[in-house]
Order: structure tokens, then sequence, then C-alpha cells
DNA sequence: GGCATTGCGGCCACTTCCTGACCTGAATTA
DNA sequence: TAATTCAGGTCAGGAAGTGGCCGCAATGCC
């Protein structure tokens, strides 16, 4: 407790909960001379985290923007702010494996009465699969323990069922999850069939580590996106869409600016397009869009809409 | 650099990184004896973290969960992942506030480079307010700017319009975040006006610290969520949303499950219920149904679906 | 411009604890 | 049973942390 290290850390700690710290008052928190806490001060410099100073009256300490991040304390609420935050995180390209890494990492240290308040909240969440069925999103209990289990080296155990419906058992120790369109891959050696083999997460269910650990075999691949990739026969070609809207640019994009791009026509009217695995995306963008619409790509698009209509006058 | 703090920090990130360590391997990174290592390892777990070890062959150390949170180790990209994912968290009741509190840490400390990614990232995700149209959204930048002015007691100055449309500039001495309905609101007290005022945030634009510090004033109220609630002249009723869908509740709760709640009626027909500020949300939902439904609640319901389905006709 | 406040950092003496080496013991697995 | 790996005691030398003191430099108030 009177550690040095502990009080480095609990200095990082109340310098992050506060900006202004008046130096005898952390001092005094830290209960330690004045002169020991400059000295503190001195050490989180050294390990390069920017503490400033002010001087003169009313002056004090505060930890600012650097060149790395320090560790961050965090507290139970807080902890549970994240996971539920990074959960939805996993779906934005190009930090997804970078959420999943933290996910892990929080969920890992966290205790279990947390993870109770993270699954009830999730729950609550929109998932931000917008066109996806249900079929497309992935369990995010799912997706840590395989995260876990990839960074830890340990053999996995889970249930997949294949394209064409046969479900199979798998034991296999994995390699690295992919994003890739809109989808989560496992990339893995499957031990009973002897080869690399990838697995959509959104097929696989019970994933369970079996606490064997196992020294990581070579990727027949220069990487793992590339082995998934090579991977995939065909990948499912999102439609393109592209729409006439009968309304000001400026309106449309305003909104539904955020779900695809909205260029110009004339003064009353602008072209939309976007890119979808299902037609429900640009439907209900096109709902919400208010104005009279004329469907250039897909025809199957057309077809969508009238299905609606349909529906919706019976309503 | 040699130093036993900066070490007890890195043998920290390093059992968070990777689950299992061998003792020499962790003893080599760290470039101490094995001796001095156990001893590290003894430091942490006076510290209260849960390193636990395994003996025999193959042994080594892991951080399992514990009662208490480890600062969490991150690097950039991590550190990305959790801004970005936080600030779709700061939509979900009940964490609101703690999702805004790490936020704030996490941007405070964020090297600038880092802040850039953030923000373009942002903007690439879907906005978890389905309903809603883009003036209740509240950029995350206003939020995080005014959660640290909060946080560390700094005069804040912004302008606002009121629900009239008057545009006033505020010079406010900042209390708390409330987050309230769907909606955030800033408890605060202004300095031109000498009193207490609440702010709706998406009515607030450029706020900037001053850089003058403050002691803070007693609210005249228990809490700051009891302020708000007294300002607040009408709460926005929400429509309760009630129809009656031409499918089975297995179907339906597959398909919209997610976004409302389902019940059967008989083997064809079950009845969904959810509550929204927006009629938008609820039609998109009956559009993804793709069943015929029946309006039983709200009328302007009917009204909406009518008017989605005069449009997709002349598509 | 003077003054109080607050951070900065040098110096010193004292104490603490850190480190590595060596050892025995206990748990675990092949 | 043997090998591996963590646990922890002991010891001696050295490194560091600590508090008290000092003069100095900013800063803001009167």
């Amino acid at each position: 407790m009177a550690n040095t290290s502990s009080r480095t850390l609990r200095l990082l700690s109340l310098l992050q909960t506060h900006r202004y710290w008046p130096g005898t008052e952390l001092a005094d928190r830290l209960e330690v001379s004045v002169r020991t806490l400059r000295r503190d001060v001195d050490r989180l410099r050294e390990l390069g985290y920017p503490v400033e100073a002010q001087r003169g009256v009313d002056g004090g300490y505060q930890l600012a923007a650097g060149a790395a991040l320090p560790p961050l304390v965090i507290d139970d609420e807080e902890a549970v702010a994240l996971a539920v935050g990074l959960h939805s995180a996993t779906r934005v390209d190009g930090i997804a494996e970078a959420s999943v890494r933290v996910l892990a990492k929080v969920v890992q240290v966290m205790p279990t009465r947390l993870r109770r308040q993270v699954d009830a909240l999730r729950a609550m969440t929109v998932p931000a699969t917008w066109g996806g069925s249900a079929e497309t999103a992935v369990d995010p209990a799912v997706l840590t323990v395989i995260a876990l289990a990839c960074r830890d080296d340990e053999r996995l155990r889970f249930a997949y069922t294949a394209a064409d419906g046969a479900r199979t058992d798998r034991h296999v120790e994995p390699h690295r999850l992919v994003p890739l369109g809109r989808r989560w891959y496992l990339v893995a050696y499957d031990l009973d069939r002897h080869g690399w083999r990838n697995f959509r997460l959104d097929r696989l269910t019970g994933p369970a580590v079996t606490g064997a650990r196992f020294r990581p075999r070579e990727l027949p691949a220069a990487d793992a996106a590339e082995f998934v990739r090579r991977g995939l026969k065909e990948m499912p070609r999102p439609y393109q869409v592209e729409v006439l809207v009968d309304a000001p640019a400026a309106t449309v994009r305003e909104r539904i600016g955020r779900w695809c791009t909205v260029e110009e026509v004339d003064a009353g009217h602008c072209r939309i397009h976007m890119t979808s695995d299902d037609l429900a995306w640009p439907a209900m963008a096109l709902g919400v869009a208010g104005a009279d619409v004329h469907v250039l790509e897909p025809p199957e698009l057309r077809t969508e809409l009238h299905a609606w209509a349909a529906r919706f006058r019976r309503a």
C-alpha cells in the first residue's frame, strides 16, 4: 500500500479523474510530502506521460495529451459503458479488429457481476446492421470468446452449420478473427480435418475453450484476410442502389445523408447512391426520405417497394 | 526506464495482451531475474490485481477477473476504437453518464492525430437514434468538451438557440450533464443572468472553455436530474405503437424482434408494441416485417404508412 | 511594484526496499 | 519417477526513495 508503484498508479488515476490538482492536495491524498509528490510527478513524466503544471496562485497539475496513451484507470460503471460501446464499434470498418481486441481485454478482467450488467444492457442497444437480417448479426459473447481464444492460443470447440445446412461439431486451433465485407470470419486449423478452414461467425454456435493451449502453426497464406478472401468461392455481390429523388439535395442529405451519398441534379431533384446486401435497407431509407422516388437501379428494388406499398395500403 | 514502477506497469500491460505467460519469458522481456519477476507479480497481487499462476509443465501467469479493474493499457488503434464505440454508448439508458465520463477521460489524454482519426470514423457510424431526425443528435465533440468542463470546473462559453429561435451567447459555470428521455441537458449557472439554467445540448453550438476555473456552487435541487425534470415544462410524449401483424410470432420476432416486443395472438398472427418519438421508425420496422399489418395505435401511424405507400407505388 | 502563492529542483542524511543468487518445497504433467 | 515451473525464505550489496531544507522562477492579486 505504501508502495511507490502503487502510489504512482494512484497518482495517475487521480490525474485522470479531475483535471486540475493543487500539489498540496495531491500530496495529502497520497500521504506523502510535497517534495515526494514532485518526484512522483517527475517519474510519470519520465514514463512519457505529459503532466503539465501551472505555477503561481491557484496553480496545479494536469494530465495533458501526449504521444503515448497512459493506462486508463476506470471504475465499474465506466467499464460497463466501455464494453457496451465497443460492441457496436465491432461493426465499423477499420477498427473492428481493434475493438474486439480491447473488448476481450476488458471482458477478461471484468468481475462477473459487471459482465451480467453488460449482457443485460447490450440487449437494449439497437444493432447497427441496418440492412442485415438477424442472421448476419454476431452474438458479442461469441465474438469475445473467440477473440480471447485467438489471443491466448487456446483450443476451441463449437457447432458449425455449413452453407448447405449440415451441422457439425468442430475442434480447432483458432488463429485470427477477420472482419470482411459485413461479416466476421474465424481462420482456424481444424484438428479433426487436419487443415486450415474459414468459419463464418454467424454460422457458429456455442464456442467454448477447452483449456488446452497450443503452439501456433504457420498459416499457408500471406495473412489471415488473404486466406479468407481466397476461401470465399463467391462473394455475395451487394446491390448497387441508384435512385432519383424529387426533393432538394440539401433536404435529402439532412434526412438520410448518413446512409448514402447524395448528389444534386437540379434545385428540386437529386440522385442518391448506396450499397447494400439487402433491399430492406434502401427501402427504409427511401421511406424516411419523405419524397417521391424513381428507382434507376436495381429493378428488384422497385419490386420490393411495390410490395411494401401494397402491404402498407392494406394496413 | 529501469524503474520499478515502470516495470510493474509494463508487466500489467503484458498480462493484458496475452493470457498465458511463462515466468521465464516475462522475466526475459522485463530484463530481470525470475526471482524479481515473482516479486513483481506479488506486488501486483498486493495491489489487488488477481494474477493467477499455474505450476508444472507449461505453466505460467495470467491476469484473471478480480474485484477491481486494473488500469487498462491500450494502444493507439484500440483507443480510437474505444472513442468511436463510446460515442454510441452515450445513447444507452443507464450508462450514458458513465460513457461520457470515460469518453472525456480518453479524449483528454489522446494525441491529436488520433482525435482526427476518431472524428473521421465517427462520421461513418450509423447514429443509433433510429426515429430521431438530425436535430436530436448531439455532436460528440460538444459532448466531450462540456463533459470535461463539468469535470474540471472550468467556465464555458457557447451559443444557444432557445425554443423560440432566439440566439444568445452564454457564459456559464457548468455543473452536470444529464441524459433524460432521449436528450442531453446541461445544468449550469448562468453568469450573465445570475441563476441556474438548463440547456438542451442539441440547441447549443460552439462550446469553448475559457480556461478560468471556479469553485462549484450549490445546486438548488436534490440532484441535477431532478433540476432538469423540474425545468421541463412539457415532456414530448412518445407514440405508443401497437400493431397487429399477419404472420407467426416467431417469424416476426426473428425479423424485427430487436426493435419491439412481439406477442403471439394465434398461429398466424401476433401483436407488436414499441415506443417511439417519431413515426418513421415504426414504419421502417413494419416494412422489414414483410407481412400485412393492421395499425391499432396510433392513428397517425396509419396516415404515415399510407403516405409511404403512395410514394412507393409511384416509384 | 511589492507580496503571497505555488511549482522547480538541488542538496543531504537516513532509511527502505530492490535485486540477484542460492536454496528447499510443492504442484503438475509426461 | 523425473522434469518442469511456481512459491518463497534468506542474505548481502547497492540503489532508490524520502523528508527537510534551501534559493529560484512564474503567476496573479493588491
